[in-house]
DNA sequence: ATAACTAACTTAACACCGTTAAGTATAATC
DNA sequence: GATTATACTTAACGGTGTTAAGTTAGTTAT
């Protein structure tokens, strides 16, 4: 018993570093930058043993892919004890652009390439941890609607739009779109964009008071 | 005279036979999945021949780049009538979203896709079009404020969330990220979203009356 | 103890990719 | 008619994801 557990922890072991070689490649070059081969060199491998562990690259991209979302979970975790709702909400839109920048290759991974994507979107175990994270979100807003802001919309459209408008920012920023705008000073937009998106976010809250 | 003029033209036609090969392809298959091979085999000529007429795959990416962007501004010119300038401002949003969800693989290239974005930051010719298209927007802007909307905000500042915004929805609903929001429609996205960006600017429009 | 089997890993290969050096055939120029 | 320039192609380099087949060591069965 003691021996084939031995085994198998060593092989939980081994694609554990296969994963956390991965990781940090990606989180270095990027995804599509990133080669299997690569990876093998890391942990002192050949390629082929990957496919051991792995289906394929996009299964690795998985992988991180859940990873990314409990990552946000921890950040948005330390959220829950702000009472207002209202106050939550903003410091969820700053946890999530702090997120965002301090894990920019994660980040592009959870939200913006392309990749396997499709194949993943069947699987719902895979988007387990994001629909915590969007619930968290969710819920907040049902909170300040039951406090009376947002009148009048549902809790799950505000909350979309609220996440693409953050997701808007940070992804003009990694994919580096943000030159057109000569005003914008790039080294402070996360901290210029919290605040444009919170006055948005305040100034609709004064419109229905 | 004219036998040189033909040879140039006819230069021309298979640089711009080139582009169209390349640009029905981007559309079909995306930037990623679409080889120089791909594109040499369509128009029957041997992929060595594209590098005659283009530096590399990157530069043909930046001659679609800013055909995107002449395109985008071809959906706003028609837009310039409107005279009312927070009407015109709601229009632009519409339009933004109609020509992205229309042109979905030719937004990615502008304003999604990696690649060669950060060779292209340098020439300014590359974003002339993509600055004439902000220009109108932020131009826009400040005919609002002039009008009392958005008080005491940098019209720039106003003018990249307002595109933030929009281009958060779009990107999300371009790389399949709407699944985790179960009751978006996905097929009336656009109108969906228009309706919610429309919403939030009239919201904020009343908090300053 | 030896034979058969299994697990973990590697080697070699396939078909693709972007890109380049060298070669060819045709047309223009001297 | 010889040379040179133009337009294009062939063949190759080093890379990619992925797979079939081979190897080597350890486990089990007789």
């Amino acid at each position: 018993m003691t021996i084939s557990t031995r085994k198998e922890r060593q092989k939980e072991e081994l694609r554990g570093k296969i994963l956390q070689a991965a990781k940090e490649l990606f989180m270095q070059k990027g995804f599509e930058d990133t080669s299997i081969r690569n990876i093998a060199e890391k942990i002192e491998y050949s390629p082929t043993t990957i496919y051991l562990y792995f289906k394929d690259k996009d299964d690795i991209f998985c992988e991180l892919h859940k990873e990314g979302f409990k990552l946000l979970n921890q950040y948005f975790r330390s959220l829950a004890h702000v009472s207002d709702p209202f106050e939550r909400l903003k410091a969820i839109n700053k946890a999530y652009i702090t997120f965002a920048l301090e894990n920019g290759e994660l980040y592009d991974l959870m939200f913006i390439i392309r990749s396997p994507i499709n194949s993943i979107a069947k699987d719902d175990s895979d988007w387990e941890e994001g629909k915590r994270a969007f619930a968290f979100l969710t819920e907040t807003i049902k909170e300040c609607i039951a406090k009376g802001y947002f009148e009048n919309m549902q809790p799950d459209i505000v909350a979309f739009t609220v996440w693409s408008m953050v997701h808007g920012i940070v992804s003009l920023e990694i994919r580096n779109r943000c030159s057109v705008v000569e005003s914008l000073n790039q080294k402070d937009l996360a901290r210029q964009a919290s605040e444009m998106i919170n006055e948005i976010l305040d100034r609709m809250h004064k419109s229905v008071q």
